[in-house]
DNA sequence: GTGGTCTAGACCACT
DNA sequence: GTGGTCTAGACCACC
């Protein structure tokens, strides 16, 4: 399973921020192990057809946390073994901004809590959304 | 139970969008009703430590979505209900963009669809929304 | 042909709508199109010599009609056309009231129905409003 | 034929206007003769439920363009012969803002120019409103 | 007094 | 660079 991350515009969570968790999730799953080697900033940038400097900063971010060394002119590694999982709290912090959107929106458009559960578990079904057991992998 | 508005600054949340949903909140439950004046823009600024501007702003999109109507000299009130202003694809339409996204999300989060329903459960219940038949505009 | 906005001042008509409905019938005619790119914020401001305020608001309320899209620190697009977004009785319901206040205005001045008509007509004309099955959002 | 006007909030046309638009018809048509008193601005103003200021500052108009005489503590007064009609351009001049919001609303709502003239019509049928020959009496 | 509009200038987050 | 928000202060028309 190739290293693949998914962009989705137009809904409040920051194109950087996707990269980041994405990437997160893929070191916590396996997907990434130490010292497997990312796209460089301007390949990774083209492949999402994305700003580099957004790329740049989400690489920052990584790095910063520790997940990620970038070797000047060599490439940029991950360097952390995995099990890198956010805290549920983090996870939850992150998940946020998305729940307000929805909610928001829902109560804009007249949507009462039970049309808004409906329509989430429409698209849970729809888009075969994992169900209980937690982690997955 | 008379109308307050609690603003909380320092969140991400504008303050326009605050006085909208919460004013939006309080006619979809009945606490203001066809008729009911609001306080005036400086009135409202006044008591909420916010420049008029900010208020008169959260008042005009009010107004233009039909649920206010703001008169020349007199002051602001609230309008005939209104029922299924948008059609229903439209509102279907405007809604899922925030679906995706909260979805993705939760995907690049490792959230189970259990998890996700639960998360939004406890924001409903958060915030209070109205279920069912009630109101409506 | 290009996209070109005329603000004419010391009317009544506001700046900020005077550029929302050269927008829209823009889009209505035909002249912007699915994904083109607006000026910027500052570069319209800064063309029609108003206060990047004014174009802001302008812009967000296109936004919230659903004909534009404000993506951060990208710019601003024309996005896709949607159609039928109000149901039919409320399209009716809105345009009531000012139906009503020509009407009415024309009786206090004596007008004859055919002389409303004329008006009308002319008004159009010279407002060149799009006429039969063209474009719609 | 009482002297009678009719006030419609809610759609551009300032209230003292249509007050005073409509007194002038009723001169112009007879309904007002040289000498016969109006109602004082407090009788009006609970009349027409309406703020006194707004009779006053109507009557004012009126006195100014030398069509009443307001004597102090006697009451108000018509002092002026028939025949006072707007001239044509005048009379366009007070038509076109309601005429204005007409096209913008419309324009706003996506209706055709077609579809403007239909719902005008349709309108003026249901109306009643006199066609054909000018001036009516 | 009321709402509505505009300007000026500042700050923030995202690309 | 971009859009989005907020403040401050001003002006206008209407009630």
């Amino acid at each position: 399973m190739a290293f693949e991350i998914q962009i989705l515009t137009g809904a409040g969570v920051p194109i950087f921020q996707q990269i980041v968790d994405q990437t997160r999730l893929a070191v916590a799953r396996g997907t990434l192990r130490e010292g497997d080697q990312l796209p460089s900033v301007r390949a990774m940038a083209e492949r999402l057809v994305v700003n580099p400097n957004t790329v740049a900063r989400a690489y920052a971010e990584l790095a910063r946390e520790g997940l990620l060394d970038g070797q000047q002119g060599k490439g940029v590694f991950i360097s952390k073994p995995r099990r890198q999982v956010y805290t549920k709290a983090e996870r939850l912090r992150r998940l946020e901004p998305a729940l307000d959107a929805l909610i928001h929106q829902a109560l804009s458009l007249n949507f009462s809590a039970d049309d808004l559960r409906e329509a989430l578990d429409k698209k849970i079904t729809q888009m075969n959304l994992p169900t209980g057991e937690k982690g997955g992998h």
